[in-house]
DNA sequence: TCTTCGGGGGAGGCGCGGTTCACCCTTCGG
DNA sequence: CCGAAGGGTGAACCGCGCCTCCCCCGAAGA
């Protein structure tokens, strides 16, 4: 009908069983070719332009902030972006799709499962992990960090002290303590050392 | 690991192409198996009682009106209703999805994308139609009913007077109309006619 | 000893959405 | 004419999330 070529995809760096399984999964459908994979954040923007991929897929733990998708999507917006996360809510996942997201999926969907929503999403459909009305509310939190949240992040990422980050934010150093607080809690880090070891790819 | 059988399928009622063109892309996937198709609106709950198909892909143009989804989803929890419709909105859409449905397509989808929202929607995945630039991000899913409209909704559905819906809600007349106003808007019909000839169609 | 950091709790304010109710108006049907 | 329904506006309250700041404590280092 329409098969102009194959869709093309780009990968973005993911746990090594995960890509390795994304690639396998991929390489079994012939009318799917990866351009690029393994693509740190760092790299996104150039690869994507370079190969102008019909599908991206997304690492969520790629991401410092949500809104990163954003400006990926402003930038890049003949691309359909592919978000994987580990256990994303309803709530993430409309979030998403309102940063500029295509589709958003869990890592435990089943292989088929994705490549559906490859062909899906290379089409410009919308895929969404179901949402199960009757217990969306309770149990699972949000953990997407607030907008204040992501500025101390940004902060804490170039080493600054709670007093610095104060003063350039225009806040108080108990403020500045409570946003790093809740942004230790939410990304499951202890303090500034374990911070950097996972912002070391960027 | 999980093909315990067929993804069962029941078709409504649609116009004769649509339908040859559904039995056959449907027919030529050894995983699905249609169980009844031609059904009629008014045969729907006995049909979906009586197969439990995994699947319902229902005639948007079927429904009298968007608001007999949500009894049909409240009736059958377990069948994944795919709506198909003419030229969906992503309002209506959003509103589909918000009445209980778990894919949303247009009628002008091309057939493999069928067969991937099927495959994805039995699991309870969430497909939609590619949101137009203009409107996509914001808007896509606000447009739900709050637990109070849904209360109203069910007693309008019974075809209830506002003051007999006060007194069954514990609540005033004119709270009654507040909230009927939001579900009118939010379903986009304008009176209890628009909303509901199903009280008595089943 | 002193500061900085991490962790805990809590208070006050603000914005938003949901709920409830109130007033106004027009339209329609018995 | 009168009552019900539909449409518009707005006020009040409440709960929740976010932001800001305060207090407490203990650990680690200069």
């Amino acid at each position: 009908m329409d098969a102009p070529g194959p869709i093309t995809i780009l990968l973005s760096r993911f746990e090594d069983l995960v890509s390795a399984g994304l690639r396998s999964l991929i390489g079994a459908d012939a009318s799917l070719r990866i351009v690029a994979s393994d693509v740190d954040a760092g790299r996104l923007d150039a690869l994507i332009a370079e190969h102008a991929p019909r599908v991206t897929i997304l690492n969520f733990g790629l991401l410092r902030a949500p809104a990163e998708l954003r400006r990926l999507h402003a930038a890049h917006p003949a691309t359909h972006v592919i978000v994987l996360a580990n256990h994303p809510t309803p709530g993430e996942c409309s979030q998403l799709l309102a940063l500029g997201a295509t589709a958003c999926l869990g890592k435990d969907v089943q292989g088929r499962d994705v490549l559906n929503a490859i062909h899906l999403a290379s089409r410009g459909l919308h895929v969404l992990p179901h949402s199960t009305p009757a217990n969306s509310g309770v149990g699972l939190l949000p953990d997407v960090l607030t907008p204040r949240e992501a500025d101390v992040l940004d902060q804490l990422q170039l080493g600054r002290s709670n007093g610095e980050i104060a003063q350039a934010l225009c806040v108080s150093v108990e403020t500045v303590r409570t946003h790093a607080r809740s942004v230790f809690r939410k990304l499951g880090v202890h303090n500034r050392r374990e911070l950097s070891g996972l912002s070391r790819a960027r």
